[in-house]
DNA sequence: CCTTTATGACTGACCAGTCAGTCATAACAT
DNA sequence: ATGTTATGACTGACTGGTCAGTCATAAAGG
């Protein structure tokens, strides 16, 4: 085997442990987590884990530290080239996150974190410098934007972007819990927040 | 001992069971804690905990199911017997929530439901039924309130009252995950969300 | 005494992590 | 081309430690 496929079939190794580890990890958490299922999951044997991550935990992390960055370019991109009505962008980037995070495993990456982050320091650290800080100073633009074009009153938005995503994780969290007997229309949701987020409806008043 | 005694004895040892519970429980999550350090923080030996208990299971849903009722008893009756501007009604709730949930470990019983539910479905809806629903119908009716005395446009927060509680769940999540190195001003970000919710400062237009 | 309540040593299942051994493929030798 | 040796990814039975739950025994209460 030359040495180039020798890598990809490395890398496609790992890529299909860490899809079996999401699997398990986002339904078990990870205390409850066995690495058998993770290697059955995966096609693999148990000790094969252990040549591609040094532990439990170290698969754990290089796990929820992975997938962050794409989803934030999508987002900085819209805000930078951005033209039009704020509201329409606040419609676009509440859409990216539902086709990108709430339709896929990335809501289970989030989930782990916000449950297993309170005990793995490393973890809340580095989402919170590269995942959270970031997404909520493009919001934060997105805000100044608002206010300049005197879409938006005061500068609540600009000094609390939080108000942005609140909605959004609580979506997140809803799904998770409550989706099996009380699902939640999100759309319906998003809609609403804008109402409120622009009650002009997305003109100066 | 009396009968009134030794029932209350026994009370006073199953709170005590349950508050060294909620300890372990919130620090190291279901899965991951240990009955041995429930038993050693509450003072009993680990066969007790089955003279209350049937299992750690058990213990748990017990634990989560406690704690539900006297909070929303308080914001029910603000509700009720409410007057003045809606504004001040939210800013009086957000403070009852920050004092009794955030200010307490009822913050962590919360935690332990958005952690733990998915995997405890009996839990998950039992505080839909018992605490969401009727907290959100409070909350409605707040947002029906103050569309009715014309300081709210629309009917964005009567069908989603959801939106006023999402930044009280981010600040509770945010808490667990980022205080120590990023600490959120909780009281200022509520302030803005009501400057968001109350454009017009919370009088007609 | 006799009942109720509490104890903590014990058991058995469980699981992260290990490591001696296998085997497909690569590199080299003829 | 063909045979020979080297490599290292992969395997899975095994080990050692952990922990939920039990139960024979002891204390406390009346």
């Amino acid at each position: 085997m030359p040495r180039r496929a020798a890598a990809e079939s490395q890398r496609d190794r790992r890529a299909e442990i860490l899809a079996a580890a999401l699997d398990v990890f986002a339904e078990q958490g990870f205390a409850a987590a066995r690495l058998d299922d993770v290697a059955a999951k995966a096609g693999v044997a148990k000790g094969t884990l252990y040549l591609h991550f040094a532990s439990k935990q170290d698969l754990f992390e290089k796990l929820v530290s992975g997938e962050a960055a794409p989803v934030l370019g999508q987002l900085e991109g819209l805000v930078r080239h951005a033209h039009g009505p704020t509201i329409e962008l606040v419609a676009a980037l509440q859409a990216i996150f539902v086709r990108e995070v709430l339709g896929t495993r990335r809501k289970d990456i989030v989930r782990l974190v916000i449950s297993e982050g309170p005990r793995f320091p490393a973890i809340a650290q580095f989402w919170h410098r590269e995942v959270v800080s970031k997404g909520l100073a493009v919001l934060s633009a997105l805000a100044r934007r608002a206010a300049a074009r005197g879409e938006i009153e005061g500068d609540a938005l600009v000094r609390f972007p939080h108000l942005f995503m609140a909605p959004l994780l609580m979506a997140m969290i809803w799904d998770g819990l409550f989706s099996p007997f009380a699902p939640l229309d999100v759309p319906a949701l998003l809609q609403a927040h804008r109402q409120v987020l622009f009650p002009s409806g997305g003109t100066k008043p």
